[in-house]
DNA sequence: GATCACATGTAAGAAGTTACATGATTCT
DNA sequence: AGAATCATGTAACTTCTTACATGTGATC
């Protein structure tokens, strides 16, 4: 089993492979952020994902000190896993990020109608959130304190935010056409 | 420095006080299930309170073994001062649920009122990441591929989900009127 | 030649995860 | 009595955080 960040580190060093420090400039500089910077996260990181086989890396010797990473051949194939694996559970709260990756590295790494699918899955799992805790609220809102009737309301609209985003996805609508 | 499970135990065993039972409980039967009800983890959160002097802990002598945890003096100063500190850092992504909870434990610990203007507070943060994203998504958005814009349009969704909601909570509108 | 940015790493400590251990009490 | 549930806790492991250490190459 691969964490998120195991999974977004081989993700990105495909190809011609990336350092740690380039790894923490993407983590700096794009919305990606969600993700730690630090050097005590990302180096150990990637030194795990080595030994574990799913890297081999390499230091270059001319200019400056660099060890780029490159996903091997069993790096695929853990990624390819990372992405086929169910969607956890529902409530999806903790795991919307991990989601939002799964998406986007699933367009990239597998293909965009593949990707679709897998946002029709994130369709249903929200619809089920925003269902149970519109039950929650009618069984228990009246003997809840205003604030955490609120709260429960934000859940709800987040998921809806979320479903209506699966839902454009689906059909080809917005940003993302 | 208090964590926002630390903060969130403290404001649930005010008054009477509660067991770590009753709090898995209540992380399991409610959404706050945010957090986990994984006795490593609350056991050891509420003896680490109590170290620090803001639980005081009684073991009942009748009935079931149970070990009662009460917010002390200190442990009100201490939750006092979480609610009080500045709003931490934009993109508030890795903040949000922390926000909330904030929000709520401000209602219910200090005022309705305190709880608006937090809520204020918490819409200049999230107006400034919509600024920020959609910035991002003008300079960058023709660059970058399909997914990874779609994605970047549900970040933007979302933080306009939770705009949207301080506005209706600074005008006593929703759900949580 | 000094300083800044690049680049990699480690150390100490905090906190969460899963799984296990243990025993009391209530229910049937 | 036996089983289920209540209730607390610990152990081993993994990972993240902050801070420090170190050295090289580029820039002024």
């Amino acid at each position: 089993m691969i964490s998120t960040l195991d999974a977004v580190l081989l993700f990105l060093a495909g190809g011609d492979g990336k350092s740690g420090y380039d790894i923490r400039r993407l983590f700096q500089s794009t919305p990606l952020g969600v993700y730690s910077d630090s050097p005590g996260a990302i180096y150990p990181a990637l030194a795990r994902l080595e030994t574990r086989g799913f890297f081999s890396s390499k230091a270059e010797t001319e200019g400056r000190r660099r060890r780029v990473y490159r996903r091997t051949r069993a790096g695929d194939v853990a990624l390819r896993g990372w992405i086929a694996a169910p969607i956890a559970r529902t409530p999806t709260t903790r795991n919307a990020e991990e989601l939002d990756m799964r998406f986007v590295i699933t367009a990239q790494f597998v293909s965009w109608g593949e990707a679709k699918r897998f946002a029709a899955r994130c369709e249903k799992a929200y619809a089920a959130d925003v269902e149970a805790l519109e039950a929650f609220l009618a069984d228990h809102g009246q003997d809840m304190p205003r604030a955490s009737r609120a709260a429960l309301d934000l859940g709800i609209r987040n998921y809806k935010t979320r479903l209506r985003w699966c839902r454009d996805i689906i059909a080809d609508k917005g940003v993302g056409k």
